[in-house]
DNA sequence: AGCACGCCGACT
DNA sequence: GTCGGCGTGCTC
C-alpha cells in the first residue's frame, strides 16, 4: 500500500526532486518549491509539465521548473500526479516568468497562470476512487466510513460530483482516506472540445458506388454522401447541410450506418480581408539598416523612428524576411484596438500565418489560438501587451509598436512593463527587437544615447531633420513646421467668460473661422468645473469616499468624482450656509464649449470626450471631418478619431506640465500628446498654426514643445530624472498600502519603513527611502492611502520586494505617484 | 486560500 | 489561569 502523502527526507532517499512553481497567487517573488518525484514518474517528468502537489493543506497545480538529484530543502512532499505529459511552457518562457517575478515582485504563480492556456485551472479535475485491493483494517471514523461506502457505490468520481452527492463534511475526510491508502486520488485534464463540427467520409471514394447502392431509398443521405465525396475534404456540418438542404436527421442516419463520422476541428478565425492597404515599399535607407540588423546573429534592439504608415511598411518587410527564414514574429501594440488594426494590415500584406490574440474573442477561440501558436503552425502573433506571453517557439523577432505608450505598464496584476517584458523575452531567445515610435520614450532614447539600442531614422523623420536644421531646430516632430505660439496665461488678456480663452487664441480662432477653416481645441479635463465653491462661506464639494474634489458636469447638472465616479446632483444651495451663490473654478470641455458659444454664436461647435456616447462620438467626428462642424473641443479621447482631425488651427487650452502633482512623467505625457496632436491635426497643413496656453511657458518641456525639438525635450527631461533619482536614472519602487482606518494605514507604513531600513543596514548598501507619507490621493473609495518610495540600483531594490507582507501593493518603476 | 501561532483583553 | 478574537506569516 503506497502512502502517497509521506514526506521524503533527503538523508534517507537519494531520489529525484522537482522544483515547482506553485499556482498560489500570494507567494510573492520568484520563490519556487521542491517536491520529491515518486519512482513511477522519474522517467517521464520534465520542466514545463503541469503537476498536482499538496501546498499547505491545499491541492494545487504547479509547473515543473527543473528536475534534479538533490533538493535544497530537507523534507519534501511528493509530486502527486503529472497532469499531462505535454510541455505546456517551454524553458525560455519559464525563464521569462522567473525574471518578471523577480524584477516586479509579482507572484511566480501568477506569471505561470498567464502563460498557461486560458482558464486552464477550470479544466483540472481531481478524481477519487475506493481501492478494492486495500484492506479495511484501518480504524476509520464514522464519517470516513460513510464516505468510503458512498464512494464504493458511486465508483470513480470527480471532487465536484462528490461534493454535491455526499456533502462538504464528508468531502473533507477524503484527504485522510487517501493518506491511509483506502482511497486512490489522481488528476485529469479535461479540456473542452473546441472548434466546429466537421463531417468525414469513412470509406474510400472507390467504395462510393457501393455505398450509394444501400441509400437508394434515402435520397437526402445519398446527396450528402455525394457532396462529401466531391469535396474530398472534411466539410463543416452547417455548410454540408445547407448545401444539400438536408436536416440533421439525415446526417445522423448516415452516422448510424457507419458511412461518415463527425469530429470537431478548430480552424483559426478567418482574417479580416478588407481592401488591401495600399502600402508603398519601405524607404530604402531605413530598410537597409533593418535588413542588416536582422541579419546579425542574436539579440539586439533597434528603435525605428518614423510616421505610423512608414513604420508599418518596414514591419511588413521585416516580417516577410524573418518568416521566410523559418522564424516566428511577435507584434505588440498598446491597445486591443491598435492591435486589431495592425493585424488587419499585416494579415492582408504578408504571406504568412498571422493570428490576432484578443480578449474579446470567445473562450474556445482563445484556447484554439493558444494551441495553434504552441503547436508552431502560427508564424506571426499580433496582440496587445499581454501577447508577449504568447507560447511561441522559434521566436526570431519582436516588434513593439508605439513603444512610448504608457498603457504598456500594467496597472494591476504583475504590474510589469510589457515593453520591457517583450524585450526580455526576445533576449532570452536571442531574438531581435524593433521598437517603433514617432516620439520615443525617455527610457528608450536613454538606451539609444548609451548605445545599448540602435536608432534607425526613417526618411520621413530624416527629411524633417534636414528641414529643421535650416531653421536651427532639431529633428523630432513630423509634418511641416508651421507656427507655434505659446501664451503665458498668468499675464495674457482674456476673452469671454470663465478665463478660458486668451485674446491671442480668440483672434486666431476668429481668423480661422473667417477663412472658413476648422479648429481643434484640446482640453485635458472632462466636465465643466474642477472646483465648485460657495462664494459666501467657502464651502467646496468633495467626494465622500475619496480625497478629491467633485467636478461639475453641465449636461446632467451633476457633480462627479473623476476617481471613483461617485455622482450626485448639484444642489441649488450651499449645503453649509444655504447661500445660492455657488461659483465654478477651473474648466473642462463643457466650460470651454459654453465659453466659445458665447463668443462665436453662429459657429457650430462639437465636443468629443468620454462623456459623449460612443455612437454619437463618431457622428461628431464625421461632422467635423466634412466641415459641418467648424470647431471641435475634446480631451485625449479625440485620438480615437485621429484620421478625421485634419484642421488649420490647433489650440491647447491648458498645457499643464503637472507642476505640483507627484506625477514625474507628466512633462513626458504633455510633450508626447502635443507632438501627436500637432501631427494629427496640422500634419497636412502648410500654414497650420498652433496656440499653446500655459501657466508655465518657461518650463523646458514647453520650450521644447514650441520648437518641436525632441532632443531639447529629451535633454531637459533626462536631467530632471537624474536629479530626482527617477527612472531610467535609477530603479524606483513604490510600496502602497490602503486601509479603511487612516491611523492603521499610517502605522503600517511606518512599520514597513523600519523593516526596509533594517534591511539596508544588513546589506550595507544604500538606497533612498522617501516617506512614508500619505499619497497625493490620500483617500480613494473609502480607503486611506499611504506609500513609501524607494530608489536605488536594480540588484538592491529587487531584494526589497519580498519584505512587505500581503496587503501591500508593489509597483516597480511606477508611471505616477498619485 | 486556509491554517497555526502568538498577542492581548475578558472571563472563570 | 484560560478562552477566544484577530492579525500575521507560512505553505517545499
Amino acid at each position: 500500500m503506497l502512502d502517497s502523502n509521506r514526506r521524503t527526507d533527503r538523508s534517507t532517499d537519494a531520489g529525484l526532486y522537482a522544483e515547482i512553481a506553485v499556482a498560489a497567487s500570494n507567494v510573492r517573488g520568484d520563490r519556487s518549491f521542491h517536491y520529491s518525484v515518486p519512482n513511477e514518474f522519474t522517467d517521464r517528468i520534465y520542466p514545463g509539465q503541469l503537476v498536482t502537489v499538496e501546498f499547505g493543506n491545499r491541492l494545487l497545480h504547479g509547473v515543473v521548473l527543473s528536475v534534479a538529484n538533490s533538493s535544497p530543502v530537507y523534507s519534501t512532499k511528493p509530486v502527486l500526479d503529472i497532469i499531462s505529459d505535454a510541455i505546456l511552457i517551454d524553458p525560455g518562457r519559464l525563464e521569462l516568468a522567473r525574471w518578471v517575478a523577480r524584477n516586479y515582485g509579482a507572484p511566480l504563480g501568477l506569471l505561470i497562470e498567464t502563460m498557461l492556456p486560458p482558464r486552464l485551472s477550470k479544466y483540472i479535475k481531481h478524481y477519487y476512487a475506493a481501492d478494492p485491493s486495500s484492506n479495511y483494517e484501518e480504524k476509520l471514523s464514522a464519517v470516513e466510513a460513510k464516505t468510503l461506502k458512498k464512494l464504493t457505490v458511486l465508483g470513480p468520481s470527480a471532487y465536484e460530483t462528490l461534493e454535491k452527492s455526499i456533502g462538504k463534511s464528508c468531502v473533507k475526510s477524503l484527504s485522510h482516506l487517501v493518506s491511509t491508502g483506502v482511497v486512490r486520488r489522481w488528476t485529469e485534464l479535461e479540456m473542452p472540445e473546441i472548434g466546429s463540427q466537421f463531417v468525414r467520409m469513412v470509406s474510400s471514394p472507390r467504395q462510393l458506388k457501393h455505398d450509394l447502392c444501400q441509400l437508394k431509398r434515402a435520397p437526402k443521405q445519398a446527396e450528402l454522401l455525394r457532396v462529401l465525396a466531391r469535396r474530398a475534404t472534411d466539410v463543416p456540418v452547417k455548410e454540408l447541410l445547407a448545401e444539400c438542404r438536408a436536416s440533421r436527421s439525415s446526417l445522423m442516419a448516415l452516422i448510424d450506418r457507419g458511412l461518415v463520422t463527425v469530429n470537431r476541428q478548430f480552424r483559426l478565425p478567418q482574417r479580416v480581408t478588407k481592401e488591401d492597404d495600399v502600402l508603398q515599399g519601405p524607404d530604402l535607407d531605413a530598410w537597409n539598416s533593418i535588413e542588416a540588423f536582422l541579419d546579425r546573429d542574436g539579440h539586439a534592439v533597434s528603435v525605428l523612428l518614423g510616421a505610423d504608415a512608414d513604420r508599418l511598411a518596414v514591419y511588413i518587410a521585416a516580417i516577410e524576411k524573418v518568416v521566410a527564414g523559418g522564424g516566428k514574429v511577435m507584434v505588440i501594440a498598446p491597445t486591443e484596438h491598435e492591435a486589431e488594426s495592425l493585424f488587419n494590415s499585416i494579415a492582408s500584406n504578408v504571406s504568412a500565418y498571422v493570428v490576432l490574440m484578443t480578449n474579446s474573442s470567445t473562450v474556445s477561440t482563445k484556447l484554439g489560438v493558444w494551441r495553434s501558436i504552441r503547436s508552431g503552425e502560427v508564424d506571426v502573433v499580433v496582440g496587445p501587451g499581454y501577447a508577449v506571453y504568447a507560447p511561441m517557439t522559434r521566436l526570431a523577432l519582436v516588434i513593439i509598436d508605439h513603444e512610448e505608450d504608457r498603457s504598456y505598464k500594467e496597472r494591476r496584476g504583475a504590474r510589469a512593463h510589457l515593453r520591457q517584458v517583450g524585450i526580455r523575452a526576445a533576449r532570452i531567445r536571442r531574438a531581435a527587437v524593433i521598437l517603433g515610435s514617432e516620439t520615443p520614450s525617455i527610457e528608450t532614447f536613454d538606451n539609444v544615447e548609451k548605445e545599448r539600442y540602435r536608432l534607425i531614422l526613417m526618411s520621413s523623420a530624416g527629411q524633417l531633420r534636414r528641414a529643421r536644421m535650416r531653421v536651427g531646430r532639431g529633428w523630432g516632430a513630423h509634418g511641416p513646421a508651421g507656427v507655434v505660439d505659446v501664451v503665458d496665461m498668468r499675464v495674457a488678456p482674456l476673452m469671454g467668460h470663465g478665463g478660458v480663452l486668451s485674446e491671442e487664441l480668440f483672434y486666431a480662432l476668429q481668423d480661422c473661422m473667417q477663412q472658413k477653416g476648422r479648429a481643434v481645441l484640446f482640453v485635458n479635463r472632462r466636465g465643466a468645473a474642477s472646483l465648485t465653491v460657495c462664494r459666501d462661506c467657502g464651502f467646496s464639494f468633495k467626494c465622500p469616499d475619496c480625497s478629491m474634489y467633485l467636478v461639475h458636469h453641465n449636461r446632467s447638472s451633476s457633480l462627479v468624482c473623476h476617481t471613483c465616479n461617485h455622482r450626485k446632483s448639484l444642489p441649488k444651495n450651499c449645503p453649509d450656509c444655504r447661500s445660492t451663490r455657488l461659483r465654478f473654478w477651473g474648466y473642462g470641455t463643457e466650460a470651454v464649449v459654453n465659453s466659445l458659444k458665447a463668443l462665436f454664436p453662429t459657429i457650430r461647435i462639437g465636443r468629443l470626450d468620454s462623456d459623449v456616447a460612443p455612437g454619437v462620438a463618431s457622428t461628431v467626428a464625421e461632422s467635423f471631418e466634412i466641415g459641418a462642424t467648424q470647431i471641435l473641443v475634446g480631451t485625449s479621447y479625440i485620438f480615437r478619431f485621429a484620421s478625421k482631425l485634419s484642421s488649420d488651427l490647433l489650440g491647447i487650452v491648458q498645457a499643464d506640465v503637472g507642476i505640483g502633482f507627484p506625477d514625474y512623467t507628466a512633462p513626458e505625457r504633455v510633450f508626447q500628446s502635443l507632438m501627436r496632436l500637432r501631427r494629427k491635426v496640422l500634419g497636412g497643413q502648410i500654414d497650420g498654426r498652433m496656440v499653446i496656453q500655459t501657466l508655465f511657458p518657461e518650463h523646458p518641456v514647453m520650450l521644447a514643445t514650441s520648437s518641436g525639438s525632441y532632443l531639447k525635450y529629451f535633454r531637459s527631461e533626462i536631467q530632471s530624472r537624474i536629479a530626482h533619482g527617477f527612472p531610467p536614472a535609477s530603479r524606483m519602487v513604490r510600496f502602497l498600502y490602503s486601509n479603511k482606518d487612516g491611523e492603521k494605514a499610517r502605522e503600517e507604513a511606518h512599520r514597513l519603513a523600519e523593516n526596509l531600513k533594517s534591511a539596508s543596514k544588513v546589506s550595507h548598501k544604500g538606497f533612498r527611502i522617501l516617506g512614508p507619507a500619505p499619497c497625493f490621493i490620500s483617500r480613494e473609495r473609502r480607503l486611506y492611502r499611504w506609500h513609501l518610495v524607494v530608489s536605488g540600483d536594480e540588484e538592491e531594490v529587487c531584494s526589497l520586494l519580498q519584505i512587505p507582507h500581503r496587503g501591500w501593493v508593489i509597483d516597480v518603476d511606477p508611471v505616477d505617484l498619485l
